[in-house]
RNA sequence: GGAGGGAUGGCCGAGCGGUCAAUGGCAGCAGACUGUAAAUCUGCCGGACUUUGUCCUACGAAGGUUCAAAUCCUUCUCCCUCCA
């Protein structure tokens, strides 16, 4: 096996995220010389990064640990375009006001992992509307166009997937890869930015914008992908039982975000703690050696390592601590979602389903009634019936409502 | 430009004019079993309600035929295939 003398390139390999990359060699021995550069772009697809964005974050979190310099691109031109890369269908088109507000939203997160200042190794927050907002269309053309061959464009998965399935590519899309390629190119003329990273889809448009590189900037690029995490059953990362997992904190809580790794697969926990903590490997092999019921003692240290990483330490134990209340003790936890309702609607009186329906449990009548049927719900640890009617608190001022075993709700009286 | 085929619930995909809120599969939710895992089995899976029922909305869009239309007719929109 071959050793590797970069310190990053050893750590990126070890944590499991290599796939592929351009010249491994060539990039080690660059690493070990000196300080790189290297990016990786984000379009403004939503108004938080959610958990597929995460591995590639955490790449350029090592990069920085490792003595080089991170520079997360938004895509603030490029979304305007759409990546066709993995969709099937044409991604709707988004205006300038949203693009801002999504990307100035996404930036809490990466702050959480990387750290921007102007020293040799501070991150670097750039926004490709900065030059291709301003092309003109024939001299861009001029300038990268005799580089790129249809030929070639239509061998890249993105393009091949549309047409063998027979749903339309847009020529405004199909630029994207090339507005991509120009990108690490004008990077590197800024920045000196050598190395573009990515998920595994992303691997034509890195490898275009490596070439582009080399042909009309004779620079030497690289390129290095990871591997698209799934689960080990096959499926892919990123649905819990409340919906996407975000990384902004409102729209997805530190509890929420907690109970998402602890209720990770056995088959994954190993691999994930390598991608997505940063505890060191051999405390990891430590881990690895637990068997049958002890592996929740590993989840539970990666749902806390790695809800520290994103929220801080004090609310990964908040949520730990109730997680450990709600499903150790069947009790309640602080960090539980919580609704209020005034008192005098309380004594009025509530019945059961429409109080699910309140705490969005359900998200219509139907399906509380539904959820009442089947045995799923209860109030206060009770099986209710469709007709209960709840008009009083339990002797602590609050009602617990549960829907299945893992998602439960506080009722809080107000006035 | 010519000829044909298609558009069905989050996705895929059935659907003889009445028994169709629409077979299946996937995804999702709940129950059982467990370890807050996986696998497996069971139930649910458009909405509202006074829930063994009634009403509303829905099979690309708009009209029409009919006691009755996802199913037939007309026009329109979009997609695909073949020919030029």
């Amino acid at each position: 096996m071959t050793t590797y003398r970069s310190e990053l390139i050893q750590t990126l390999i070890a944590r499991g995220f290599l796939h592929q990359c351009t010249d491994l060699g060539a990039l080690d021995a660059k690493a070990a010389a000196g300080p790189i550069t290297a990016y990786v772009g984000y379009d403004a697809t939503a108004d938080s990064l959610h958990i597929g964005n995460l591995v590639s974050v955490m790449m350029l979190h090592w990069l920085q640990k490792t003595g080089h310099r991170p520079i997360t691109l938004m895509g603030g031109g490029t979304t305007k375009i759409g990546d066709p890369s993995g969709r099937d269908e044409t991604r709707v088109l988004v205006d300038d006001d949203t693009i801002r507000e999504r990307m100035a939203s996404q930036q809490t997160a990466f702050r959480r992992f990387l750290t921007y200042d102007s020293s040799a190794t501070g991150a670097i927050l750039a926004n490709n509307a900065d030059w291709l907002d301003g092309l003109q269309y024939i001299s861009f053309l001029r300038m990268v166009g005799p580089h790129f061959t249809i030929n070639r464009m239509l061998t890249m998965d993105s393009v091949k997937m549309r047409l063998e399935r027979e749903q339309p590519l847009t020529f405004l899309e199909f630029n994207y890869m090339i507005l991509q390629g120009y990108d690490f190119v004008e990077l590197n003329k800024r920045y000196g930015c050598t190395l573009q990273l990515g998920g595994s889809d992303q691997w034509g448009n890195i490898v275009q914008g490596v070439e582009l590189g080399r042909r009309i900037g004779n620079a030497e690029l690289f390129g290095f992908t990871c591997p698209l995490i799934t689960t080990s059953s096959g499926a892919k990362m990123g649905k819990s039982v409340s919906g996407a997992v975000w990384l902004n904190g409102d729209k997805f809580s530190p509890y929420d975000y907690y109970q998402f790794w602890r209720n990770t697969e056995d088959g994954d926990v190993i691999r994930f703690m390598k991608l997505f903590t940063i505890l060191p490997l051999d405390e990891i092999a430590r881990l690895e050696k637990l068997q049958g019921a002890e592996i929740n003692e590993a989840k539970k240290v990666l749902a806390l390592e790695a809800t520290t990483l994103l929220h801080g330490a004090d609310a990964a134990k908040d949520a730990a601590e109730t997680a450990r209340k709600t499903f150790e003790q069947g009790g309640i936890g602080d960090d539980l979602p919580t609704i209020e309702i005034p008192a005098s609607e309380l004594g009025a009186g509530i019945t059961a389903f429409a109080l699910f329906v309140r705490a969005g449990l359900a998200t219509s009548n139907g399906e509380a009634r539904r959820l009442i049927a089947g045995g799923g719900a209860k109030i206060n640890d009770e099986k209710c019936a469709e007709t209960t009617v709840v008009n009083a608190v339990g002797p602590d001022g609050i009602i617990k409502l549960s829907a299945g075993k893992k998602r439960h709700v506080i009722v809080k009286v107000t006035g």
